[in-house]
DNA sequence: TCCGCTACCTGTAGAGCGGTAGGTTTTGTT
DNA sequence: AACAAAACCTACCGCTCTACAGGTAGCGGA
């Protein structure tokens, strides 16, 4: 089958990385990261494992750029964000448990010693935590109806968040995530607008 | 007239499988389940990856005696739990960064298909909700004070509480966990007595 | 048409893994 | 003293993993 088909090589090979990525995405959410195999990667987009590493050549090359991939995806662009969008960003990843699974793995790995992804989680929630910080406020302004300051809601919001994503993943039939996600906005109070 | 001192063989036994189990949590903790070879987990009580296996047949049956020894430990005998007391363990938790960050790498790897931890986490967390949904009813009554219900508190309660070590392993600078934790106590109100 | 580059391939090195087989020393019981 | 069992060991098997080396085939541009 020759590549005659429109398009020039560079974006052939674009595309074929974002394949393997995608393909990567799958195997870390069924293995986690120590787990997933090159050669599992490669064969799920019809590749030797040898022929992977002429896109990618170390596996911790592949995993920056999932990471990266997770950061253009989620990265919203001028949207101002807002709490019950946020609401609905839980009901959507509800839909998505594959890509739930591949992070929540990957967090949960990364906060072991010396692992590949473990700067990328600590600078992101960093930056993750500042961000929810902004949207709180513009929402609240600088206290919210319980007393307590935007600073210090954001880590509980993210906290919230990933922590049923857990629960959800391991018992979804048990846990409505959505539901459970509202109850603590609830718990925030209403802004006062 | 089997073991006549205090010192017998199977108290010795006993001892060196629970000296294995301490080592093997504290690599797991640094690399993960599936990154934790026996070997080293052999080589930190001073035994050849055979020894060990002379104690527990397969890796399998190891973690299964990591899990069993986690349940030991914090089930607490009759102790009436009550909300503050979880302010306390969360504290106690902060000081203790190894036991979390095994659970925590455990739990990450455990949402990945297969693993063999999975089910222990199942069900685990079935139980804690339980659990916990009676504590706050013991403490609330049928409804807290923003009108939510024990049944759909627990939920919430537990994931902050695992998100929360999350951020604070990754950044322990950064993440006031008892702090914050108390912060999302006062966001459930205080208990009308 | 030639040439270089991309896109693969086969082969293999080299290390680490869990687990088995079977031996030997140590220990405790009788 | 005799014996059995527990507590280890050495040796090794078969597998899997990442990565390197080096080759080949086809496409696109000059």
């Amino acid at each position: 089958m020759p590549y005659g088909d429109g398009m020039n090589a560079r974006v052939r090979s674009e595309e074929r990385r974002a394949e393997i990525v995608g393909a990567a995405l799958e195997v870390i959410a069924e293995r986690g990261y120590r787990g997933a195999s090159l050669a599992a990667v490669a064969e799920r987009v019809g590749l030797t494992q040898q022929g992977l590493l002429h896109y990618f050549p170390t596996k911790d090359a592949l995993l920056v750029a999932v990471l990266q991939e997770r950061d253009r995806w989620d990265a919203v662009p001028d949207t101002r964000w807002r709490i019950d969008l946020l609401a609905s960003l839980v009901e959507y990843n509800a839909m998505r448990p594959a890509i739930i699974q591949t992070f929540s793995a990957l967090l949960g790995e990364s906060v072991t010693e010396g692992h590949p992804a473990r700067a990328y989680f600590t600078e992101r929630y960093a930056q993750v935590r500042e961000n929810m910080t902004a949207v709180l406020r513009a929402e609240y302004g600088d206290r919210l109806p319980n007393g307590l300051t935007p600073e210090r809601t954001a880590p509980l919001l993210i906290a919230v968040m990933d922590g049923l994503q857990y629960q959800w993943l391991l018992d979804p039939e048990s846990v409505d995530m959505p539901g459970a996600f509202r109850d603590f906005l609830r718990l925030l109070g209403e802004p006062v607008e």
